[in-house]
DNA sequence: CGGACGTTTCGCGGGCCTCCGAAAGGCGGC
DNA sequence: GCCGCCTTTCGGAGGCCCGCGAAACGTCCG
């Protein structure tokens, strides 16, 4: 069976693809979690997972008697993302996670939705970053902005790329990723410009949510000139 | 269930991957060569392209006793060679399509492999094209040099997008996609840089393959410093 | 008009694979 | 050391769905 074949059959069955969504985030979930959001048996999922973690699409880290699962990288997420951005079965249903699922939530470790896509434009069209061969290297200018605002880019430069496109699944349209994408959201969230809204223990897809605050909606406005 | 799940279902089974991968180049097959390709029965090749159509990605055009099926969109083509480049399974089995497969083929309508990259490299980093919100733009001294090289710039604008990326499924770097990327493909097939490798009946998938004659590495190295 | 070809619909058989319940293995806490 | 929790393994049942063959529909051609 051809590599894709084998690939999208293991992300079609709804078990898994219930699983990986809820890694989205960039995350590690328990064997018990997956199990839980997949809505099957701890038995069941064990087995699911194991078939996630055999074909490298997840890793795995054993620590006491939990293990935990995340997604094998960002290449991962980013190939998800993607899929779901794909011409929707039947009526255009509008959005089943609701408007604010499209605003802001975590992809991997960085900012997606509205607010991702929007940062993406502006960070790309004022000269914030620019095109470098395999994705983005920050401008002189763009590094001091970066800095100010409490972007920790030697964290960013430390992981295996400093800046890409990952294609927005709501959107349609890139927004950063890399480790420039992960410091970014990261300062967000330390800033409180946007907080991750609860998980409720009914709907695990909110646990990629990101909600703006008021400081944030003000703060994108001024340093990026985003209308949150 | 959700979209995930249900796009990736449709892709998983081997009979729908095998006709989606030969409609990757971009053109059209009727229902008899899908089945062919898929190496199934007419009966049960016209059910699953049904199914790909009813999905939205795929699209049918009938015409006399005929039906042409083609991928729904550049963003269908995208998706495959993302998922495509994902981990593979097992062992690393070196390139399962051959080395020729991997330097140059279709995807969708522009040039993929390690020509594709290191044309958008090259582009990006020489300043053909500057970063741009959903995409790339030409810059002034980019149109001179493209329309020098007999790119019909017209015509691409004329596509729904201009320039953007589309990862690549062997190199993993983005390759150009958009209307500048299937002009760029034309001409260079036009002015035989780039030949189609005649489809042999067994092996579907060099279907996409392109070979480069001695007259497009010479063309490539001195138009854009790419080694072929 | 009749036959050939491409395509689709129908009904059926069969296989893959997914889930469950029960039980066993590891690890941590008391 | 014993018990409880998390996780995995095993055996078995059920269902989804994939492919085939036969037949019907539409189109092209002589």
């Amino acid at each position: 069976m051809s590599n894709l074949a084998t690939i999208a059959h293991l992300i079609g069955d709804p078990s898994r693809a219930a699983m990986l969504q809820a890694l989205l985030p960039g995350e590690a979930l328990t064997a018990g979690e997956l199990a839980r959001v997949a809505g099957i048996g701890a038995a069941a999922a064990s087995a699911q997972a194991k078939a996630l973690v055999d074909s490298g699409l997840v890793s795995v880290h054993a620590q006491g008697r939990h293990r935990y699962h995340r997604l094998a990288g960002e290449e991962v997420a980013s190939a998800l993302e993607t899929l779901m951005a794909l011409p929707q079965a039947s009526p255009r249903k509008s959005w089943p996670h609701g408007e604010g699922f499209r605003q802001a939530r975590l992809c991997w470790h960085h900012v997606a939705g509205r607010i991702g896509v929007a940062l993406h434009a502006r960070m790309t069209g004022d000269g914030w970053i620019e095109a470098a061969p395999g994705g983005w290297v920050a401008t002189e200018s763009g590094e001091a902005r970066l800095a100010k605002l409490g972007v920790d880019l030697a964290a960013a430069r430390r992981a295996p790329r400093f800046a890409c496109d990952c294609m927005d699944w709501s959107e349609r349209r890139p927004h950063l990723s890399g480790g420039l994408g992960r410091e970014i959201a990261s300062m967000m969230t330390r800033r409180l410009w946007l907080t991750r809204i609860e998980p409720s223990a009914t709907d695990l897809l909110q646990r990629r949510r990101l909600a703006c605050t008021p400081e944030g909606a003000r703060a994108l406005s001024v340093e990026f000139g985003i209308a949150a």
